[in-house]
DNA sequence: TCTTTTACATACCAAACGTACGGTATATAC
DNA sequence: GTATATACCGTACGTTTGGTATGTAAAAGA
């Protein structure tokens, strides 16, 4: 049975959810700079009141959109595990290449407005201190979890440190496009240049295999 | 002789290069949504006046900071080229491994104030449309640049495209660090994603060497 | 000498910013 | 019924923003 408290309770968090869009929406379209509480209203039906009683300050708003973004892909390792990563589900299954999977992976995860909302408050929090000390431990945490998926138990410690390294070069770079793309109007050389780093990559991500024991 | 009009000019450009210096610097300390004219003005001791006459709107004084910072990287390698490069350094000499040289330049090159307020620039132009007009040709010419010192005369074309990517891929793992370094308190970690990163390039770097006929 | 240009200074502006706060409606708890 | 908590509304405040308008001093060119 759904009570009224239920009901009332849905509407709050569908107001946080709406909020919280938004607030991706403006931070890919306009960058962190241009976010303001004024732009986040405008492209939602909420009135300013709603939303500082939801998030009393920018700060708090922007904490919630990072919840939502990291949660947002610990779920999507979580539902498709272990075949949801490039590297898992190249060295799980032969459906395709490595190089396929890191551009899905780009297209999917990266390069959308979630992934470089993502990027913008990753980018404002190197700067913003007040940010930085809130965020970083959920960064920290969130990083190790998602070590987690690739790390099968047994591993000894210096495979463990060249997994984890080898996961991080492959975030590094990925992230890096990021910036890189503002170097291209084509953006299919985008996808070539992805291509490329699979095909370096790809003996390295075989010993992982290997080391795992899969 | 100094007349008193290259006293006059020589002042008038103190002032610009100062101007410029306290906008890295504010880009650096604050980040690109931080950095005010007023922030910029604190830095140093220039009128509001004096800065609306070098830089006569916001966006110019950004674009006259881009100018400096790419016309900085430029100097760097045509300097010491062909051994300034990480890659020709070690392809070209036997001192060092490639490890150190990307350890060194990112710690001479991308982590420091003028690298971070680039990256502070670049991220700011992926979502300012005025700015990007303005920057994107610069960087796809300053691009461009850098690829022809690695990039000996007599290559086809495939080769030409084979060491293009490579560098680019160099680059936005690179950038990327940048974004990595908020999920590590840790700075050595970074050093040390850095040489793993080495380690899986070195093979590719020699491929570059051989067919460039070094 | 007179005019123009360059370099800089001061004062001010409208707009936008994040935040605070008083108020309404509705639900639960006692 | 009364108290309390939640969800939401709308206005007003003080500050800061990028930008402009107007002025002065000095050197250059006519």
């Amino acid at each position: 049975m759904v009570s009224k408290l239920d009901k009332k309770k849905q509407r709050g968090e569908n107001t946080r959810k709406a909020l919280i869009k938004s607030t991706i929406d403006c931070l890919d379209r306009l960058g962190y700079a241009e976010t303001s509480i004024n732009r986040v209203l405008e492209g939602v039906d909420v009135s300013r009141g709603a939303l500082m009683h939801h998030f009393p300050s920018k700060e708090d708003l922007v904490i919630g959109t990072v919840d939502f973004l990291l949660s947002r892909i610990l779920r999507h390792y979580q539902q498709e595990s272990p075949n949801s990563f490039p590297f898992a589900q190249v060295t799980h299954s032969d459906n395709g290449t490595l190089a396929d999977a890191l551009v899905t992976y780009w297209k999917n995860i990266i390069d959308t407005p979630e992934g470089r909302a993502f990027s913008e408050i990753i980018m404002a929090t190197r700067t913003d201190k007040a940010l930085s000390l809130r965020i970083s431990p959920k960064l920290e945490d969130w990083n190790e979890q998602l070590n987690q998926f690739f790390l099968p138990p047994g591993l000894d410690e210096e495979a463990i440190e060249d997994v984890t390294l080898t996961l991080l070069i492959w975030r590094s770079f990925i992230r890096g496009m990021i910036f890189q793309q503002e170097f291209h109007s084509d953006p299919d050389y985008i996808e070539k240049i992805i291509r490329k780093f699979a095909m370096i990559m790809e003996p390295h991500l075989r010993l992982v295999q290997t080391q795992s024991g899969a």
